[in-house]
DNA sequence: CTTTTGACTTTGTAACTAAAAAAGTCAGGA
DNA sequence: TCCTGACTTTTTTAGTTACAAAGTCAAAAG
């Protein structure tokens, strides 16, 4: 198997695994299945990851950071309102989250050391909601939404308002899989975006 | 063992069961230790539940009775205003919650017969969302807040919003023992009231 | 000197099992 | 009507094995 260089093999490797990741599930994906996917050997993979759960790190690393670049691009994008943009936030966030529910994001968080993945967790979760901080300092700015006291703060609240809604609408929290049917989400959607018009609302001069 | 009236010893039962199942947990507790805690046989115990899950439903179902006149209470307690009666439906559900929290609520709905126990706890959500629309409904007839056009609907977005703040905070979803660390329900606590402020906030008039 | 591999060892897990514990039953007694 | 001891049935648990998957390494290939 001949690459330009270990970067290169590395995302390949990661790319098979997020494949088979989203298809089926990581725990029920082993690493001769990767290899072969990959025409390789098993060896090879441990060449390039100490082990499977640093290639699953690796894979929630990387869509981590593509939902969280396409929210970037939300954040900063003026050319709609800062209300407009907290409204895309949730479909952003529902359509990753939909997207990628068969990752065992949970699951590796538990066995995965902690150091090295609850740091990373808490990391992305300060991003985000740093995002939201900056949409609704964005509002403020251009005049949309009055001056508050604590934009960090309002956004917290919102965040994790929003985050909630959605484990609220599972109603059997130790399922593994996560996944919502098309009718909860419709709901979810529907009160997630109730709930953020009522903050909005609040925030706009009067 | 003599009691007045078949009601009576079922709720010995149900109390004796209550202590066990809150101090240790449902599944930790058998029928054997709940009969020899009353002094009487594991049999008796059969004589007035059909089984142990219909002894663990009728646990919730008294508790959950409780919980629900204390909050019907503060929904009527016309001596506060609307806001602060919102306010204090948050004490009242995490004080509640954290009491209870070893109850094994989602196992037992998960094994028993979804018939009886989905409807019942259906019917517990209902009665609860029914008490917080009661809430702003009196806070928009006393002239507190300002005419909504569905109080109903606003009701179920701050249900739902408070009720998923708690799961986002608790990090290990499918833990089964859901309880907060004090550092964690003080947070919580604190968010829920902002996000309540702004509720109010929004339906002040101004 | 970097990358790859087949053959290897170790570790984890699914499928049985037997023993124990708990659930649940019932004929008969107060 | 209420209660019980002695009983049967069902569920958990702890051990076991057998297989699959994880992970290692010396040596080959480029």
């Amino acid at each position: 198997m001949h690459t330009e260089n270990k970067d290169e093999m590395r995302d390949r490797i990661i790319e098979a695994a997020l494949k088979r990741f989203t298809h089926f599930s990581a725990s029920k994906t082993t690493m001769n299945e990767i290899a072969e996917d990959l025409h390789c050997s098993k060896a090879s993979l441990y060449y390039y990851f100490p082990d499977k759960n640093a290639v699953h790190i690796a894979v929630l690393a990387k869509i981590g950071e593509s939902y969280l670049q396409t929210l970037e691009k939300e954040a900063n994008n003026s050319e709609v309102s800062a209300g407009e943009s907290l409204m895309n936030t949730i479909k952003i966030r529902n359509n990753f989250m939909t997207r990628f529910c068969r990752l065992e994001i949970f699951k590796l968080m538990r066995q995965a050391s902690f150091e090295a993945m609850n740091n990373e967790v808490k990391a992305a979760k300060k991003r985000e909601w740093d995002l939201m901080t900056r949409i609704i300092e964005r509002g403020i700015e251009s005049g949309e939404f009055v001056a508050v006291a604590d934009p960090q703060e309002l956004a917290g609240i919102l965040f994790h308002a929003l985050m909630g809604m959605r484990l609220a609408f599972m109603d059997h929290p130790q399922q593994f899989t996560e996944e919502l049917s098309d009718a909860q989400l419709a709901d979810l959607e529907m009160k997630q975006e109730l709930l953020l018009s009522i903050f909005v609302k609040g925030l706009k001069k009067n």
